[in-house]
Parts: C-alpha cells; sequence; structure tokens
DNA sequence: CATCCTGTTCAGTCTTGACAAAACAAACCG
DNA sequence: CGGTTTGTTTTGTCAAGACTGAACAGGATG
C-alpha cells in the first residue's frame, strides 16, 4: 500500500448537492451501477464493480467509509472488495501521515487484462496437450487433428494481441499520465 | 439448423474399446472436462462447455442422446445446453433425411469471440456516454476527463484489435477449411 | 486500564443458477 | 386411434457466492 502526500482532502464528509448538481448525480449512479454490472460479467463481485466505478469519478481518493456510505454497503463489504481489487492492482489504498483512515484511488488502467492473458495463455496450453496427447489420427478423424491445431493457433493469437494492446496502453500512459495526480 | 447430406455414420452405439485406446480415452475425458471449466469462466454452464469437447474431439456429428450418454447427464440439460450453443453459433444442428433424430458437430471457430467483442464495444459506448454526460470539469476534477477518455480508448482498442483476430482467423480459415468434412 | 476508532473476519441469510427427473408435446408407426 | 420415439419445458433440489451484521483484533488516547 501507498503512501500519499498530504491529501487535500476538500471536506468528504458534507457536500452540498447544488441543483445542477441532481441531473450529474444521477448520471454518475448510472455510470456506476454500469460499471458493476460490467465488473459482474468479469466475474467480480457487483461491489467492486461499483467500487472501481466509483473511484473512477473521484478526482480525490476517498475514506473508507465514505465507500460504505456512499455505495449503501456493510463495511464488510467495503473491506472484502477493496482487498480484492488491491490484489488484483486495480485500485490503491493510501494513507495519509498521521491518519489512521483509509483512503482508496484507482490505479491508473493496469492488471485487470493480464489476467484474461492468463486464462487465454492456459487454454493455448491445454489444446497443445491435448493434441498431443492424441497424437497424429488416421483417417476422417484427422479432422481433429486441424480442429486442434487451429484451437491453439487461435488461443496464440488471443493472447499476443491482448498482450500488444496492453503494452501498446502502458506506453501510451506512461507518457500520458503523472500530469495532475 | 443445417441439413447435411447422408452422414456416413460409423455405428454410433457400439464402440469397441481396444486396450490401446485407454489412455487415449482418460485423455479425452480430461480434454473434455477443461474445456468444460474453462467455458465455465466464461459464464457458460459446464456442461456447454463439456459438450463443445465432446464436439471437438469428434470427426462426426454425435447423436443427442449419444451426447447424454457420454457425459452422463440428463437429456433435458442437453436439450437446454445444445440450444444455447448453437443460438450462440457454437455448434450446428445437423439432420438426416428420414432420420427423425438431431446430430450436432461444432461450427468451425466462429460466434465465441463476436459476444465479447460485443461486450467491449458497450463498456466502451457506456464510458463515452458518461464522459458526454459529465461534461468538462474544472481545476483537480479534469483528472476525471482523462480517467473516462482513457476508458473509451481502451475499450475501442480492446474491442478493434478482437474484431481484426477474428477477422484474420475467418479468412485463414475460410481457406484452409473445407476440405475434410 | 477502559474506551474509542478503524478495518477484518466470521456466521447466517438470501439469491442465483445448474442440473435431474418427470411431465409434456409432437411426430411417427403399427 | 394407442403406443413409441425424440426432444422440450417445467418443477424441485442443491450448491455457490454475495452480502449483512455482529463479533473481533489491534492501535491510539484519555
Amino acid at each position: 500500500m501507498t503512501v500519499s502526500e498530504p491529501l487535500p482532502v476538500s471536506d468528504q464528509s458534507t457536500e452540498a448537492a447544488t441543483a445542477s448538481d441532481m441531473g450529474l448525480r444521477a448520471a454518475e449512479e448510472r455510470f456506476i451501477e454500469g460499471m458493476g454490472l460490467a465488473l459482474e460479467e468479469d466475474r467480480l463481485p457487483r461491489i467492486a464493480g461499483r467500487l472501481v466505478g466509483l473511484l473512477l469519478l473521484s478526482p480525490q481518493p476517498v475514506r473508507f467509509d465514505l465507500l460504505a456510505e456512499r455505495l449503501r454497503v456493510s463495511r464488510g463489504s467495503i473491506s472484502t472488495n477493496t482487498r480484492l481489487l488491491e490484489n488484483m492492482g486495480v485500485i490503491e489504498r493510501v494513507t495519509r501521515p498521521g491518519d489512521r483512515r483509509d483512503y482508496f484511488q484507482i490505479n491508473e488502467q493496469p492488471g485487470l487484462l493480464q489476467r484474461v492473458v492468463d486464462r487465454f495463455r492456459a487454454r493455448q496450453a491445454m489444446a497443445e496437450e491435448m493434441k498431443h496427447a492424441l497424437g497424429p489420427k488416421p483417417g476422417d478423424a484427422a479432422i481433429v487433428n486441424d480442429r486442434l491445431d487451429r484451437l491453439v493457433r487461435f488461443y496464440a493469437i488471443l493472447a499476443d494481441s491482448f498482450d500488444s494492446v496492453l503494452a501498446a496502453f502502458d506506453q501510451e500512459t506512461d507518457v500520458t499520465d503523472r500530469v495532475a495526480s
């Protein structure tokens, strides 16, 4: 967990919701829920997705207890899910000297994808192993060999192209970033 | 559903398992289970994955009731999952004239991926919409704009590269295939 | 030391989804 | 027609996982 420079925390507990804020708030809610649904499709708990959504929209690191409050969710769930996301490298836990509490911020664009690449590699390996175990087949069963070949190549291509996307993006953000935070 | 030319069905009900088959059989079982696990990670029922595995290893289309028998699974489950995979374009239902029964074969390499692309596009759209709804933000909140921008581009790149993988593969198999089947 | 504060862990509840078994429907066959 | 074969739909059971609330642990603080 990272220790940041003293945070310019703009009084996180009170928030005067102006009239013009209201539509925006609704939009934010939708976005947060949308991220909940989206990450749920990747087998993460819905709350984890909502956390990501909320933190994406938060310029400043957000306090642990505020996460629970804003998402109307138990502290237990916040604890579990922040740890999950932290381990995945999606968010970062941040502290301030002289402040016992934890803050969280999204970790600009990382890890979520490495996981996917790993899965593809694993499948590629499985298909390769299978191809090996079967050995060449005679006659009409030769098509099975073809299929396994194609499967292997398929996963390989997939993993490779993911990797390159990842690399391209890392590079891009390394240049772009570290200006505002 | 496709109607194939009369299938050279090599008497699917009896199968003399020779001694040399046994290790191979075990390997096939492992592969089938592996596909079950793998597709389960993509939120498909395990049985659907096993179906894909079995059909990948089957040179000939396999009869409905044999699927149930080989996977030791209820006919109901076969019905549900074959329909699911059929709708996704992963497998194909095949019939023979004068045969009331259904046969299934894998559909060489398609659809599974289009789904993924669609998901990325949807997320891209969501991020775009959000960016729009928020409008430009002042001061320290500008970082939120940056993040959303990056998110949009990220999903876009992802979807695009997937698309190109898909295209590359389609093209490749169009040339290679249609020899043995 | 007693007590708050903060985050973690644990026990219990609730929801979801896969699956089997049985009821069902439709086509065929005598 | 009645009975069979084939696939579908429905009903009920079971397991997995998310979430809550409460118990818990450790550090500060009086």
